[in-house]
DNA sequence: CGGATTTGTTTAGTGGTTGAATTATTTGGC
DNA sequence: GCCAAATAATTCAACCACTAAACAAATCCG
């Protein structure tokens, strides 16, 4: 019960604009003021809020102290390896980006090293890693095994086991997720605020992640999202996966340069059935897409219109992303972030030993 | 946090194959026997659950009380209006059917009647209703307003104000849902017990019930699953909604009955689609493919095999439903007492007035 | 300067859970 | 046949966390 509330209060700070004051939250969450004054007791002593001075108010009353997330609470480290290059990044608790790192040579004893100078620098502002999380562009099962990921040439691969076996990394709690799935947590936080959307990412593949009312949705086995095998034309080309006619022939990267045309026609037929199948309402086009965006709009929406059986109900918003390339690693540290703003008392408690 | 616990002792009591004890709650759950022994009092004060004479064990120690949903609980209504046929049933706490009725003049007017006629048979048996629900084959706003239903002629329609109007009916909670969705629960309890799973229902349309994890995803505005109008031919025939190469035109009933090799190639491509997107493992086939399904699981499987992703990392499995053509229904009034068995709190505070 | 107003803390009280001890009911061994 | 062992369920004191209400602090307004 006061884990739960704990979370409650400390998601009350990340989600309002301002800088709430203990009377604010308690108006927000329906606690009382004292109980929220002993929560928030609790965060400020585990490092997790801060106080802010008095803000000017108007009107008469006493004037609330503004409380905050502390910039020196728990950070988190995103890692990714991709095709072409490997990245790091370091957040802090209120989302802010503290340091970036970035490698072209894409092997598992680089993004070690990698790792390794990210949790220093992290060190050196007095920051302590909560955890790290690394994106791959592949099918990650649930312990972190990255079972097939094409572009690297990996099968049955365990970064995880890799990581812990350098000294400096054995104590720091590590996931491993896939990059369209934690890209399109990075937009959960950057973007315009809605809670449930796609997150479409084009590149050499296509991949796409499903935010449902501020979660990620994974599917049974964390393989949801592999939009680029959809099928939209059943007997087109072949695809390297076997099939014909998968999305990722016609919208991939490739196509995207040669005939924009062809790929938001084909980009619109799939997407009206992810709209079709799960009512959403927003769709945000992400990776090699965003930069294209204008190019593309048009067409996705003309076939959503068309083919999407609520279109004249509700509309449907089709907007870039607002992250660039670094959205997946980006996403990656707000992972362990957010891990730790949903459930801070198990933070606490680790503090606490 | 009683309330959660009451729910989690009740849910463990409905998810147990066999009847329970106290102290196997206890153990299953975490919480102390006493607590358990405090909150069952209360569900059986309230009439949720029994107990029932130990059962014979083996191995020494005092016999256990075995406890089990109470029959003469909280009942449900289930309701469906349909193309040619109304039909309502009830159902108790334990999930038997107790009472079936049918009409064949799909009527507003003639379903309060039947309503009225279900509500009078369980009241025989003394059984409260904890409330109705309505199953429509159409699109259902939150509030219950039936936006759209094309085979019933239905736009804007508010079937809860209308039952409302029966004195009969005035003080019973009602609510509206898509009838594949209804459909969907229905083979949630009825089926093998997967908690996730995609439910096809192929009549005059086709619709789908997505089941994650024990319940039912209904998307933002709670219009997912119109499974029927995802492309599987983008400049194949066009469908009454508008568009061309819908599914229902290819897989719909009339086709099942002309050409099941192409119903069967085109459900196969819709739902690979599926799969790709949402990582599903179990596809259940109900409504009017159900009775077809030898003819068509063969070509379906071919398909998915073909272009699913991740056929060859994990089986997806593909089966009838269990429930014939009163699935709809069934899932209605299984919604009922789902319900009250996901939050017994507020059940038993009604009791108590 | 004093009342009004709002924030934050203190204190007593309450509901609900835990843990240990107790009672109840069976099996099995000597 | 009786006692020990084992398991189930209840009772009771202690405790934890939240609530309610009073109180202290800090500001504004007349």
């Amino acid at each position: 019960m006061r884990a739960h509330n704990l979370a409650l209060v400390l998601q009350t700070v990340v989600n309002s604009a301002d800088r709430p004051s203990r009377a604010g939250i308690a108006g927000a969450t329906g606690l009382t003021r004292a109980t929220v004054s002993a929560l928030v007791d609790d965060l400020i002593a585990g490092g997790l809020l801060t106080e802010h001075g008095p803000a000017p108010r108007s009107g008469a009353g006493r004037p609330a102290t503004a409380l905050a997330l502390s910039p020196d609470g728990p950070a988190g480290l995103g890692l990714e390896i991709n095709v072409d290059y490997l990245a790091a990044c370091v957040v802090d608790l209120t989302g802010a980006v503290r340091h970036r790192f970035m490698d072209r040579s894409p092997t598992l004893a680089g993004l070690g090293e990698l790792a390794v100078r990210a949790r220093a620098a992290a060190a050196e502002d007095g920051l302590a890693l909560a955890g790290a999380a690394l994106a791959v562009p592949g099918l990650v099962a649930p312990g972190g095994l990255v079972r097939v990921a094409p572009n690297l040439g990996w099968q049955d691969v365990d970064p995880i086991a890799f990581l812990r076996g350098t000294p400096a990394l054995a104590d720091l709690p590590i996931t491993v997720d896939n990059e369209a799935n934690l890209a399109a947590l990075g937009e959960l936080r950057a973007g315009d605020g809605e809670p449930t959307f796609l997150y479409v990412s084009g590149e050499v593949g296509i991949g796409a992640g499903i935010v449902l009312d501020g979660d990620l949705y994974r599917g049974g086995r964390g393989w949801s999202g592999e939009i680029g095998h959809v099928t939209v034309y059943p007997d087109g080309r072949p695809c390297r996966c076997g099939a014909n006619g998968c999305l990722e022939q016609y919208a991939g990267a490739a196509m995207v340069a040669e005939d924009p045309a062809l790929a938001a026609a084909s980009l619109g037929i799939a997407l009206a059935a992810v709209v079709n199948l799960l009512d959403l309402d927003v769709i945000v086009l992400g990776g090699g897409y965003a930069p294209r965006f204008g190019e593309l709009s048009a067409g996705i929406e003309a076939e959503l219109r068309r083919r999407v059986l609520t279109a004249d109900l509700a509309p449907i918003t089709l907007r870039p992303a607002t992250l660039g390339p670094d959205a997946a690693v980006r996403g990656a540290a707000d992972a362990v972030i957010r891990a730790v703003q949903d459930d801070p008392a198990t933070w606490l408690a680790l503090q606490a030993v």
